[in-house]
DNA sequence: CTGTTAGCGCTTTCAT
DNA sequence: ATGAAAGCGCTAACAG
């Protein structure tokens, strides 16, 4: 029922270090001995011990991914993203989801380190001097991916540039002849995800001379219901903002918002306009399909993991420490409209 | 950088065993020596390493987690559930992903059996004999969730009864005045989501005294693109079907069938009612909001982790290898219309 | 090319 | 109540 690799020694005649070259190290060992190894793993069902192997040679060919809120469909996106380049690469990925909270975020690293992986690979939370403790002692190299480092370790990350995404959004939506355009944002002291984007709004209305409103905006916490609220309160201050069109921090915030607006009776985009965030598959789901901004995941997974193992390889690890930028992009589909130049 | 038993032991002036045994069996020690251990593992910031232990200890405290496909909704939510439940009981989740393939199915268990995981939780496919070989020498227990097995080790298995869920899906259709009920079946061949459901329609319908037409049924593999194309090939029969109801074997399905609809100029559900099976999360963010059948997921969660527990407790584990069903529910939203009677 | 010998970091008898 | 010693299953020098 349990058979170990002394049990195929054994087997084969021969020792347990050779069957572990036969494993490992092939091109070490004749082919004859190679052979008669591998019938004796195959006639007893042999398969190595990942934990005992992972002891003995100090590593486990795995990355851990520290994720806050799997159900969050962006998190399994992403999810299956970075598990996909992983494997590419040869290595696992060993999962933690902190479920948002805080103290699990710092779990998260002690559960990985146990688990003694390789690197692990940080997502969509800033890491604040909270973290710096536990990343003294860490020991392994840590990778950020749609998030930054706030802390006093310089910590390499992958993202796309909230700001100027936002700025590039607005401006789409200028474009496309909209001037009183609101925005439903995430909470401005969440540093990744709302503050900036705030900001790439602001920056974006400034930009065409637009004069930024107080009233345009309102609040959320990225998910639907928040959407579909702050979507109501902007309503009830419709009659003086005019908006034509507003844009959401979050894909589902954007839904959210758009199911507000049909039960007030209004159409998207034909009355109002909406944009989302994020490019979740169900933007392409709902009617009208969801306008929004895609961020570059699988490729920031690919970009995360090179570094990661590059980092593995030289214990030396020149820690770059740098923010990487990577290229956004905005999908068109149907709950934006053109509004035609007043002529 | 890296702190090991041996390092608290010394600081602490007692043996590593000592150490160890205030970790796990604190009983055992007396107050002060564990007093003074405590303060060497916080200075030190110690965290066991889990990898020895699980190897010194033959067991992980982890559960492995089959999946077919993360980024299915469905499954990412199944994996919240379970993910919960087991921490809650003080176990880990390691998850594998076979990304369907059948190949990587099977690898699944492999490596799930490598880490040493203390039982497995395999899900949403049907266990054929393929399996049979693995399953021989895997050498720990095994529950099933959401499928059943069809090989000829009996595995015990925790579910809804898919056949009966549309049989009531169907008759509360009906019940809502409908009698020209059309199908977007799964697969035929798949024998878990495919077969079943489609049979428990065609029981609803019989029940009901509704002659089945071959006619009223189309297939699609779950996604919302094939609803999408199943709903188009049915609409070029509506002339004759006068189907006033459909039922698709998947909430992403009943989705791209509402978009087939839309795009129709028909309008859900006054022209045409749209009923779901999985009350996915998004089931509520489309508009009108999926009326659907809903599996509890975390109730069978928690019995198949439960059962698990017991099964590595009795090592003698005395399998019962039954089916388990548990109750599913219709979940009333809104795209399901009432047709009144006709007088 | 292959075997021997030490561990990897922890748990667990068995003594004391 | 605590320590010494053996070992979990595998890898990695070091010999030969």
């Amino acid at each position: 029922m349990k058979v170990t690799i002394r049990d195929v020694a054994n087997h084969a005649g021969v020792s347990p270090a050779t069957v572990s070259r036969v494993l490992n190290t092939p091109e070490l060992v004749s082919e004859e001995t190679k052979q008669v190894v591998q019938e004796a793993i195959a006639a007893l069902g042999f398969s190595p011990n990942a934990i005992a192997r992972g002891l003995s040679a100090q590593k486990t060919d795995t990355l851990g991914l520290l994720v806050h809120g799997l159900s969050d469909m962006f998190f399994s996106e992403l999810y299956v993203g970075i598990e996909e380049v992983a494997r590419n690469n040869g290595m696992k990925v060993l999962l933690f989801d902190s479920h948002h909270g805080l103290d699990r975020a710092q779990d998260g690293f002690t559960f990985l380190k146990q688990h003694q992986v390789d690197g692990i690979i940080f997502t969509s939370r800033p890491v604040t001097v909270d973290y710096d403790p536990i990343l003294s002692r860490l020991g392994i190299p840590v990778v950020l991916t749609l998030t930054q480092s706030y802390g006093k370790f310089p910590l390499t990350a992958f993202k796309v540039d909230d700001v100027r995404a936002c700025f590039d959004a607005v401006s789409y939506l200028v474009s496309r002849g909209h001037r009183r355009i609101g925005m439903i944002s995430g909470p401005l002291d969440d540093i990744i995800a709302g503050a900036p984007r705030f900001e790439g709004y602001k920056k974006g209305l400034q930009h065409a001379s637009i004069p930024f409103c107080e009233d345009w905006k309102e609040f959320g916490n990225y998910r639907f219901e928040h959407g579909y609220l702050a979507m109501s309160r902007l309503l009830e201050k419709q009659e003086q903002n005019q908006l034509t069109a507003v844009f959401a921090a979050s894909d589902t915030m954007a839904i959210g918002a758009m199911r507000c607006l049909y039960d007030r009776g209004l159409r998207v985009p034909d009355d109002i306009s909406v944009m989302g965030f994020d490019n979740l598959r169900i933007a392409q789901m709902v009617t009208p399909t969801l306008t929004t901004v895609a961020q570059p995941i699988k490729q920031i997974g690919e970009l995360a993991i090179e570094y990661l193992l590059q980092a593995i390889q030289n214990q030396n690890a020149q820690i770059d420490g740098g923010i990487h930028y990577l290229p956004h992009r905005i999908v068109e589909r149907e709950s934006v409209r053109m509004i035609p130049v007043n002529t």
